[in-house]
DNA sequence: GCGACAG
DNA sequence: ATCTTGTCGC
């Protein structure tokens, strides 16, 4: 499927988008729910790009929270609907990964982005914007401090400092060892997900390696879905 | 104006 | 993100 009709074209309509979307987004767990519940399925989600022939594929891999296991997958590929822009990732990034999410034959507890949520100029990173767009939990983790500030955590794995907006001095993610002595990744919230629940869930899938196992799986499968339709002509499942 | 800048 | 070889190490 396409780029939604109605997705935004200009910098103008992507910045009055976010605003109209920001007030929406919910910084904390659900009431009354156990966030670290087993048996339950986390998704991850990414997306690779080929702007030379206007490509972009992107791919949601179903992961059992317990096992680490994958236990479903699904790809999407399309035309890139937006340039990249920081600050406007997700209006480049969404739209092959709602597509990508659509195509699962399971709902996900909760989605893994790559990237930030909250920790955005407007707070409206693609964490947070996948989360509005579909109403399911999400986390960001990405793999750079973007334009906030922190301190190195101490090296052992589990070990965290706060990442800050130096513009309001507010903590808008944290910066989380994920491996012992490796660089940190940076974890911030997306929606109906709480600070401690989405660093709680990026160690619990970053057991073996910096990166969480979702963003993994996700990232060398929508590489070999672009290599695919780069391969032969568009769409292939 | 200049530099920085998720993926 | 993407362009790209070998190399050091568990």
């Amino acid at each position: 499927m396409p780029i939604p009709a109605d997705w935004p074209t200009t910098e103008a309509e992507a910045l009055a988008e976010q605003e109209r979307l920001r007030p929406l987004v919910q910084p904390h767990d659900d009431p009354g729910r156990d966030p670290a519940a087993p048996g339950t399925l986390i998704a991850g989600v990414d997306v690779a790009y080929d702007d030379e022939h206007d490509l972009v594929a992107a791919a949601a891999v179903l992961l059992d929270r317990d096992t680490l296991d994958v236990v479903e997958q699904a790809t999407a590929v399309g035309r890139i609907a937006f340039p990249y822009v920081p600050g406007l990732l997700a209006f480049r990034e969404l739209p092959a990964v709602l597509d990508a999410l659509a195509a699962l034959t399971r709902t996900p507890d909760t989605v893994v982005c790559d990237g930030y949520g909250l920790a955005h100029p407007r707070r409206l990173g693609l964490a947070s914007h996948l989360g509005i767009l579909t109403g399911l939990r999400t986390l960001g983790v990405a793999k750079t401090p973007f334009t906030f500030d922190h301190h190195e955590p101490d090296a052992a794995r589990g070990s965290w400092t706060p990442l800050t907006d130096p513009a309001t001095g507010e903590e808008v993610g944290r910066a989380v060892r994920t491996r012992a002595g490796v660089k940190p990744v940076f974890v911030s919230v997306g929606h109906r997900t709480g600070l401690d629940t989405a660093v709680r869930t990026t160690l619990d899938l970053a057991r073996h390696y910096r990166l969480p196992e979702t963003t993994r799986h996700a990232d060398s499968l929508c590489r070999r879905a672009l290599a695919d339709a780069r391969r032969t002509g568009t769409n292939a499942n």
